[in-house]
RNA sequence: GCCGAGGUAGCUCAGGGGUAGAGCGCUUCCUUGGUAAGGAAGAGGUCGGGGGUUCAAUUCCCCUCCUUGGCUCCA
C-alpha cells in the first residue's frame, strides 16, 4: 500500500501502482469522469500512470490550467492523427498547447498547400477519431528505436529533436494509429474532446529560427464539451468588437493613409484630444514628481547617433540618412531621445549637487519597423513616447529607480490598468555581441533593477534576452483583447551612454565623477497606450478623458437655443461636448449618442426649460434624474473624479 | 522580411466574363417629437494600382501596393 496525500492534507492508503484515475474514482465517478491528469510530487503525469512510492497528488481538471494544457496538448496529437490520414507522407515538427489558450501543430506538407479550405474535413475526421475513444498509451523506448522509427518515417525535424534526447529520457505515445515522440503528459483518451475547431494556419519557422525553414502551423483549439466551444466564439466576437482598430475608426480617432504611408498614424480631432489629455496628466504628474520639460527636434547627425551605438545596432536596417544638399552632412530621423537629452546634460558642467537632473519630453521617434509587424497603432513607425531620463549619482540609482516605479503605477492604477506583469527584462550572456558595456555593468544594473522591484513589492518574471541592447529593463506588460501582451511602461538602467557620452559630473572630492541614467516612459509610447486603452475600455473612456464628455440633446427644434445657452455655460467649466441639433427625434439623438458612446447626455425639453433644469441620462445605465445646472455641475464634478482611478497621495 | 488570407460607395458587406447592388451614413424636403433607429426623394463607385488573356475583365492569369492572422524582429 502507498499513501497518497491530497492538496487538502487528507491521506488516502492506495494499492502499489494505483493511477491519478483510481484515486478519482475512490473519491467520486464524477470526479473520475472530469480528470484530466494528476499531479504527481510536483510533476504532472498521465491520469493512468502507475504511482508506485508515497506521493503527493492533485487531481487536474478543466479548471486547471494544466488540466487544460495536458487537454490541449492531447488535443495536438489528435490533429496531427488526423492530418496523418488525410495527407500522408506529411513531416511533423512540434505541437504543444499555445499560451493563450488551444494549440497548434507545425507541419512540413511538403507538396499539399494546406489552406482553409482543407478545416472541414480535418475537423470531422478530429471528431471521427475523438469518437472511437483511443487510449494514450505512453511506452519508454531507447533512442536508437526512436531514431529508427522516424528514419523509416523520413521524418528530419523529429530525427532533429531526438538529436537532442538523451538515451533513457525519451518516450513515445500512441493512440490509435498514430505514435509521437512525446514526453507527455496526455488525457486517458481521445474520447474526452468533444468539440474541435481549426482556428487558422500560419507560417512557423522551425524551432523559432528564421535561417530554419518555414513550416504550416496550424491553430486549433478544442472543448471537452460543445458548450465551451460556443462560449469561446462569442468571446473571439466580443474581442472583435473592442479592436482598437475598428473602434478606432468608429468613434473618429485616427485613421491611416496609404499615401501618408504604412504605419504612420494620422490623429484625427477627438483622437487628438484624447492624447492631449493624457499628455496633461503625465505632465502634471511629472511636474509633482521633479521632472523638467524639454524639446529636441525630429532630425539629428548620424554621428550622434554612431556615438550612442544606435547606429551600429540599427542604422542599416532603419530609415536611411537623409543628406543635406550642399555639403552632403547625413542626418538621421529621430529613432530616440535619449541621446539628444544626454547633450543637453552635457551642455553644462554638474556638480553633484544638481543631480539627479530629469529631462522630460514628448518626443516623436521614427524607427523602420519591419513591414509584417505593423499593427494597427500598437506597432507604428512614427510614434510619440513619454520619454525622459535622469541623471543621477550611483548612491541615488535605486531611489530614483523607485520613485519611478511609483509613477508608473500611479498612471497604470489612475487609468484602470489593474492586469499588468511586471518583467525584469535580463540580457543574454550566451549572446554577447547583442549588447554593449562590460558584462560587471549589466550584472550590477539588473541587480539594482531587481532590488528596486522587490522593494517595491512587485511580483515580477525575469525574461532572458530581453534587455535593450545598452541595458536592462523593468518592463510593464498589459494584454490586448485578443489576450496578446505588450509592452507599455519601461523603465532601463544605462551605465552605457554616460560612458559614451563622457557625461560627468564634479562630486563632493571635488573630481569628475560619471553619472547614471534611468530612461523610463510610464505609457511607452502615446500610440501604443491608447490603443490598449481603447481595448481595455472598449472605447467607454473614463469620463475626464473621454474627448466628448457631454451631449445635449434638444427634444426638438423650439428648445436648441436653451441647448445651445446651457452648453456655454458648461463649456466655461471645462466640459467638452455638443448640442445635437439635428432635426431628429430625441429617441434618435439618445440612440446616436449611446452608439458614440457619449458618457452623460442632458435632454432638454418644455419642463427643462421652465424650470432653468436639465434632465441628466448615463451611457450604458440610462436615465439619472433632472437637476439644475449648478446641480449638475457638482454632480459632474464628483463623476469626473471618480472616473480618474484610485490615487496615491505619494507622487 | 517570411508563410497564409483579404482589398467592391464614407462605413459594414453581397455579387460575379456582357461597363455594379444592399443596409447604415450623407444631402434635400416633409415632420416639431420626452429617454436606443419618424417618412420620402436624391447624390455618391475608373470594383486598390499596373500588365496580360478575350470581341468584351470589376470578375480569369501575372506583377505590385495596402490591410490582415501568425513567424522572425522590436532602441
Amino acid at each position: 500500500m502507498i499513501k497518497i496525500t491530497l492538496p487538502d492534507g487528507s491521506v488516502r492508503e492506495m494499492a502499489q501502482g494505483a493511477s491519478g484515475l483510481d484515486i478519482a474514482k475512490d473519491i467520486s465517478e464524477g470526479l473520475a469522469r472530469n480528470v484530466l491528469a494528476a499531479k504527481v510530487n510536483g510533476e504532472v503525469w498521465d491520469a493512468t500512470r502507475p504511482i508506485t512510492t508515497d506521493a503527493e497528488v492533485t487531481l487536474l481538471t478543466w479548471k486547471d490550467q494544466e488540466g487544460k494544457n495536458t487537454f490541449w496538448h492531447s488535443s495536438a496529437h489528435l490533429l496531427a492523427e488526423a492530418l496523418e490520414a488525410l495527407y500522408p507522407g506529411i513531416k511533423l515538427g512540434i505541437g504543444p498547447a499555445s499560451e493563450r489558450g488551444g494549440f497548434y501543430y507545425d507541419i512540413d506538407f511538403g507538396e499539399h498547400k494546406f489552406s482553409e479550405d482543407d478545416f472541414p474535413k480535418v475537423e470531422a475526421k478530429m471528431k471521427e477519431l475523438a469518437k472511437q475513444k483511443n487510449a494514450y498509451e505512453r511506452q519508454d523506448i531507447s533512442k536508437a528505436d526512436a531514431i529508427k522509427y522516424f528514419q523509416e518515417k523520413d521524418d528530419q525535424y523529429k530525427l532533429e529533436l531526438l538529436d537532442r534526447l538523451e538515451d533513457g529520457d525519451i518516450t513515445f505515445y500512441t493512440q490509435g494509429g498514430f505514435t509521437d515522440l512525446c514526453r507527455g503528459p496526455h488525457i486517458p483518451n481521445t474520447g474526452y474532446i468533444k468539440a474541435v475547431k481549426l482556428l487558422n494556419v500560419a507560417g512557423a519557422y522551425w524551432l523559432g529560427q528564421e535561417d530554419k525553414p518555414q513550416l504550416t502551423r496550424v491553430n486549433a483549439i478544442t472543448f471537452p464539451k460543445a458548450g465551451e466551444l460556443t462560449e469561446y466564439l462569442e468571446q473571439v466576437e466580443e474581442a472583435k468588437r473592442r479592436d482598437h482598430r475598428k473602434l478606432g475608426q468608429e468613434l473618429d480617432l485616427f485613421t491611416f493613409s496609404e499615401r501618408v504611408g504604412k504605419g504612420l498614424p494620422l490623429w484625427m480631432p477627438k483622437g487628438a484630444l484624447l492624447r492631449d489629455r493624457l499628455e496633461s496628466f503625465l505632465k502634471k504628474a511629472q511636474m509633482r514628481a521633479g521632472y523638467a520639460p524639454v524639446v529636441t527636434p525630429h532630425i539629428g547627425s548620424k554621428e550622434l547617433y554612431v556615438t550612442s551605438g544606435h547606429y551600429e545596432k540599427y542604422g542599416e536596417d532603419s530609415f536611411q540618412p537623409i543628406n543635406t544638399p550642399e555639403e552632403g552632412e547625413e542626418y538621421l530621423l529621430k529613432p530616440m531621445n535619449c541621446p539628444h537629452h544626454c547633450e543637453i546634460y552635457k551642455a553644462r558642467p554638474r556638480s553633484y549637487r544638481d543631480l539627479p537632473v530629469r529631462y522630460a519630453e514628448f518626443g516623436t521617434v521614427y524607427r523602420y519597423e519591419q513591414s509584417g509587424e505593423l499593427h494597427g497603432l500598437t506597432r507604428v513607425r512614427g510614434f510619440t513616447q513619454d520619454d525622459a531620463h535622469i541623471f543621477c549619482r550611483p548612491d541615488q540609482v535605486k531611489d530614483e529607480f523607485k520613485k519611478v516605479i511609483d509613477l508608473i503605477l500611479y498612471v497604470f492604477r489612475s487609468l484602470g490598468f489593474k492586469e499588468f506583469s511586471a518583467q525584469v527584462s535580463l540580457h543574454d550572456p550566451e549572446n554577447r555581441a547583442k549588447y554593449i558595456g562590460t558584462e560587471e555593468q549589466w550584472l550590477h544594473a539588473e541587480q539594482q533593477i531587481r532590488e528596486a522591484a522587490k522593494e517595491k513589492g512587485l511580483d515580477t518574471v525575469e525574461e532572458i534576452g530581453e534587455a535593450a541592447f545598452y541595458g536592462p529593463k523593468l518592463d510593464f506588460m498589459v494584454k490586448d483583447a485578443l489576450g496578446r501582451s505588450w509592452q507599455l511602461g519601461t523603465v532601463q538602467v544605462d551605465y552605457n551612454l554616460p560612458q559614451r557620452f563622457e557625461l560627468e559630473y564634479v562630486g563632493a572630492d571635488n573630481e569628475k565623477h560619471r553619472p547614471v541614467m534611468i530612461h523610463r516612459a510610464p505609457f511607452g509610447s502615446m500610440e501604443r497606450f491608447i490603443s490598449i486603452l481603447i481595448e481595455n475600455t472598449g472605447g467607454n473612456f473614463p469620463l475626464w478623458l473621454s474627448p466628448d464628455q457631454i451631449s445635449i440633446l434638444p427634444i426638438s427644434e423650439r428648445f436648441n437655443e436653451y441647448a445651445h445657452s446651457v452648453y456655454r455655460t458648461l463649456e466655461e467649466e471645462d466640459i467638452r461636448g455638443f448640442v445635437d441639433d439635428r432635426d431628429e427625434k430625441v429617441g434618435r439623438k439618445i440612440r446616436d449618442s449611446e452608439v458614440r458612446k457619449i458618457p452623460v447626455m442632458l435632454i432638454v425639453g418644455e419642463k427643462e426649460v421652465a424650470e432653468n433644469k436639465v434632465s441628466v441620462r448615463k451611457h450604458g445605465e440610462g436615465d439619472v434624474g433632472v437637476m439644475t445646472i449648478e446641480e449638475f455641475q457638482h454632480w459632474f464634478a464628483k463623476e469626473s473624479k471618480a472616473s480618474l482611478g484610485q490615487v496615491s497621495a505619494e507622487v
